[in-house]
DNA sequence: TTCCATGCTTA
DNA sequence: GTAAGCATGGAAC
């Protein structure tokens, strides 16, 4: 025996981070056949215990990364939940779950086992087992030692030093996922790990990165790369810390100094004690001669043969004459306990809260439940192929859910219906009967989306309210409108999202095939989570400003956009496909030629590497840098290379363009088009924005080019359908229109009044001279002014937009006030108003909420200024084109007239309109978006409106 | 797989 | 200087 084996420069130490490996043992036994995982004859979970003990057998034997152990430390984790880092920071390891009901058993199997190999269990009240495993490290280390510590906990990377190496053993099974290889670290794989830090840095990488498992905090969105890119800069967490102000990335240096107690706490928490009490004297950890007839008699006792015949035979036992340990058979599964602490009130948790329908006698007892109620919440569950059923929530924590079209499991194509539906035409004719009772409020939220599910089945739904357009008048600006954010905020519990029924990643269903029995409770959900927030958001929109916008500019958009969206708009796919290649083949020849000018190939699409070429591998002059500190590449820097006479700036100009349209434009709408219609349906959104404007998405229509000239062949394939054209009409001029309303500016009131130039005239005024004789210069500056007042000015902007320098563009603002005093009052008035109230209003009372109005940040108070200044502008003008959209359809009714509105951008309609009705319906447009703001706002200047018919949208704007 | 920065399209 | 959405590359998770 060699027990008594001093600890010395001919030793070698293998540490094992026990705690790691038992849990890495569990899940990988989780993963075998479950009769492996417990003793037959009572049932005692033994599967991690198993791993962990062959593991162990393989550590004595063999060692580990090479090193056959003369000394061997099994090192427990006895303090996570009290250790000294629990003092500094209670939350610490504070997320981590209980330990498994059929892991805690095993434990004291696991002791068992590290006994029977004759060696002392390594633990400490009060103390982790990474301090332990450092302290033997270094004492180990300082007496010329080799050290190889086993764990899994790369923090204990920190510790790698010529003499101690970190080994981390094979997991999982290869081929399968979650495997990972072995992986044995010396000082230089330690480096190359860390992108470069030597081991003594990893503690303060750690600080920075975090880590979610053990809760600590770091700095967020900042991972492995960023810490050492950082750290290799500055030296140390400390440098970086106190330097944090000149990191030139402007997110990333907020992100730190707002964060930077954080990172120092963390840094605490990282840092490994090499200096705690040693529980057994490292030299009594020795490795002794295996005891064969002790290993076979504990692995009889946990009736482990196929592992005790191959020890047995390994150490020459017979293991026939070893009886099982006496203690250890005695043992027995305890039974676990625990329950959770009490949930919120929403979501509710009786078991019956959210149910299901199944039989026709249920839904009518349901329906007459929400009719007696007089208004319920509800959810119009759907799928990539329309409406699935239908949740009703009759009171706060009660709901249902009536399934009608789910699939049965697995079957495709032909499969047929989910059990336990009613028949399909039954179900959603009991259902559209009370969606249409105008005597009962429907509650719901995205209110355009559920009607035109309902209205592909053929039902309306009449008298219903959208909680989340409620949320939209009352609060824009404030939060996000979708339901689970609604929730969040009022309800205070999470109201998820539908889509977690479908799974992720290969295991990922259509909707329509997870089984009603999963759906209810998250449908039952949204039911119930619309229902309550109408009875919170109600009783403040009611007799408010807000309920004049709810009612008047956001419910009536629901019909018309979701018609609007049903209808489409027709594109040319031939032209389109023909486009496509065409930027194809002109990309292939750009690509060669930009590969040949900057000498050799490289990611032509991104901006990282552009700026390498450029300006690091060709030494352009005239370099600037982005707000994240990389080389900009923007059109305007290759722009002006460009203008320099450099060749590749000027193709890769060509190349964006032209992949641009390719990507965005050409294919997107290829492939969004239906193919069965050519039409192109995308998604407007009624609350996406702060101001009330729409917004458009899947596809994006209302950003289409129109500037240039290949541009404009994706805006020529929008096409009118046969015997049709397309109609566009356009305020002219209205945000310029409503500042000079709302700033009362004389001069440009009757510069629009009159019809003239009003950029010229603006001009005229400033310079003194004659607004037939502004010349085309200065016009430009007043235009350029014009804009920058709408867009709430600031010098620096203004220098930039006019390439002049900050002192001339103050000057410049300065002078435009003078000129225009009631511009001037009306800036500083927004700015006061929202000051004082923390929101502005548009003409029509639409509140813009601007809580960081009240920022300490100079720039961020000024940004959000500028943000109160613009709004009322914009926003009246969303408002105006709102009032003309929710006329317009009653206006080309009444003149007997069959255009249908297809889409708006901003300050444009587009319809689709019968040739021959075509002019007929280019005067009640034009009318009614005229005459759009009257009566409620009578406006100083006049709107005027452009209208223009063609064959395509290009030649109809 | 998800998130961020960059760049680009529109009003 | 305002308001949006989307493609891409690259890093984080």
């Amino acid at each position: 025996m060699s027990s008594t084996l001093v600890l010395g420069p001919e030793s070698r130490l293998v540490l094992v981070d026990a705690s790691s490996f038992v849990f890495r043992a569990y899940h990988q036994s989780l993963n075998q056949d479950p009769k492996y995982n417990v003793r037959p004859s009572d049932g005692l979970p033994t599967g991690a215990v198993r791993l962990f003990f062959a593991k162990l057998f393989q550590f004595v034997r063999d060692g580990a990364a090479g090193v056959v152990p003369t000394h061997l430390g099994i090192v427990f984790d006895k303090g996570s939940r009290e250790s000294h880092r629990r003092q500094l920071f209670p939350e610490y390891k504070a997320n981590r779950s209980e330990t498994p009901a059929d892991l805690r058993p095993q434990m004291p199997l696991v002791r068992a086992a590290v006994r029977a190999f004759g060696l002392p269990v390594i633990e400490l009240d009060r103390t982790e087992a990474d301090d332990l495993i450092a302290t033997y490290a270094r004492n180990a280390e300082a007496k010329g030692a080799e050290v190889v510590i086993v764990s899994a906990d790369k923090d204990l990377q920190q510790l790698v030093s010529p003499r101690v190496r970190f080994y981390d053993a094979e997991s999982g099974s290869k081929g399968k996922p979650g495997y990972r290889p072995e992986r044995n670290l010396d000082v230089d794989a330690v480096v190359a790990k860390w992108e470069g830090l030597q081991p003594d840095r990893i503690g303060d990488a750690l600080a920075l990165i975090g880590d979610a498992s053990d809760n600590i905090p770091g700095v967020p969105g900042i991972g492995l790369k960023t810490a050492a890119q950082l750290l290799l800069a500055y030296g140390s967490l400390e440098a970086l810390l106190d330097g944090a102000a000149t990191i030139k990335q402007p997110k990333r240096r907020e992100n730190i100094l707002a964060n930077a107690e954080g990172a120092r706490l963390s840094r605490r928490l990282v840092e490994l004690d090499c200096a705690v009490d040693l529980p057994v004297d490292p030299d009594a950890l020795a490795l002794p001669a295996p005891d064969g007839r002790r290993l076979v008699a504990y692995l009889k006792a946990l009736e482990l043969p196929a592992l005790a015949k191959r020890v047995a035979k390994e150490l020459s036992v017979d293991a026939d004459g070893v009886a099982p340990d006496a203690d250890l058979a005695a043992a027995s599964a305890p039974v676990p306990a625990g329950d959770g602490p009490a949930l919120p009130p929403f979501p509710a948790t009786e078991p019956d809260a959210y149910g299901i329908v199944e039989t026709r006698g249920q839904l009518d007892d349901w329906v007459a439940a929400a009719r007696a109620a007089g208004r319920f919440g509800f959810h119009l569950h759907r799928g990539d192929g329309g409406a699935l059923g239908l949740s009703l929530a009759v009171e706060p924590g009660r709901a249902v859910y009536v399934p009608v079209e789910h699939r049965a499991a697995g079957d495709g194509l032909f499969g047929g219906l989910a059990a336990g539906q009613i028949d399909a035409a039954e179900a959603w004719g009991a259902l559209a009967a009370l969606m249409e009772d105008p005597e009962v409020r429907k509650v719901g939220h995205d209110l355009k989306g559920a009607s035109k599910a309902a209205g592909r089945l053929g039902f309306a739904i009449a008298a219903a309210d959208d909680v989340g357009l409620m949320s939209y008048a009352l609060e824009s600006g404030l939060t996000g409108h979708e339901l689970p954010q609604l929730a969040t905020r009022h309800l205070g519990g999470a109201a998820p999202d539908p889509e977690v029924l479908r799974g992720h990643g290969r295991g990922r269903i259509p909707a329509e095939s997870v089984a009603p029995r999963a759906a209810a409770p998250v449908v039952g959900q949204l039911a119930d989570a619309a229902l309550r927030l109408w009875a919170v958001l109600k009783p403040r929109l009611d007799g408010t400003p807000a309920q004049r916008v709810y009612e008047e500019l956001e419910l009536p958009m629901v019909p018309v956009l979701a018609r609007m969206e049903a209808t489409g708009v027709r594109i040319d796919r031939a032209a389109l496909g023909h486009l496509s290649r065409d930027f194809g083949s002109t990309l292939a020849r750009l690509e060669t030629e930009i590969h040949g000018l900057a000498g050799g190939p490289f990611q032509i699409g991104s901006p990282k590497q552009i700026g390498d070429v450029l300006f690091e591998r060709l030494g352009l002059p005239g370099g600037r840098r982005t707000p994240g500190g990389q080389w900009a590449t923007g059109a305007n820097v290759l722009e002006d290379l460009a203008a320099a006479g450099h060749d590749l700036p000027a193709r890769l100009l060509d190349w964006r363009r032209t992949a641009k349209l390719k990507s965005t434009y050409a294919d997107a709408l290829l492939a969004a088009a239906d193919p069965g219609t050519d039409r192109v349906h995308t998604t407007f959104s009624l609350a996406a924005t702060t101001t009330g404007r729409l917004s458009s998405s899947d596809p994006n229509l209302q950003n289409i080019p129109v500037r240039t000239e290949e541009g404009r062949r994706i805006r020529a394939a929008f096409v009118a359908a046969e015997g049709h054209r397309i109609l566009s009409a356009d305020y002219s001029q209205v945000e310029l229109r409503l500042l000079a309303h709302l700033a009362d500016v004389p001069r440009m009131r009757e510069a629009f009044a009159e019809g003239v130039d009003i950029h010229a005239a603006t001009a005229s005024d400033m310079f003194g001279v004659p607004v037939d004789a502004v010349p085309g210069e200065m016009r430009r500056r007043a235009k350029t002014i014009n804009f920058g007042i709408v867009y709430g000015i600031s010098a620096f902007g203004l220098s930039d937009r006019l390439g002049i320098g900050r002192q001339e563009a103050a000057e410049f603002i300065a002078r435009y006030f003078e000129r225009f005093p009631g511009i001037r009052d009306y800036v500083e008035g927004t700015k006061a108003f929202c000051h004082e109230h923390g929101y502005v209003r548009t003409l029509f009372g639409r509140v813009c909420h601007y809580p960081g109005i009240a920022s300490g940040n100079a720039s961020e108070r000024m940004g959000v200024e500028r943000q109160a200044v613009n709004a009322p502008i914009q926003g009246t003008a969303a408002d105006i084109i709102r009032r003309a959209m929710i006329r317009m359809e009653g206006a080309l009714l009444k003149a007997g007239l069959s255009a249908r509105m297809l889409l708006q951008v901003h300050d444009e309609l587009v319809f689709e309109v019968p040739a021959a009705g075509a002019e007929a319906t280019m005067r009640v447009v034009s009318d009614v978006m005229a005459g759009a703001a009257a009566p409620d706002v009578d406006l100083a200047v006049p709107l005027v409106v452009e209208a223009k018919v063609a064959d395509d949208w290009e030649r109809a704007h």
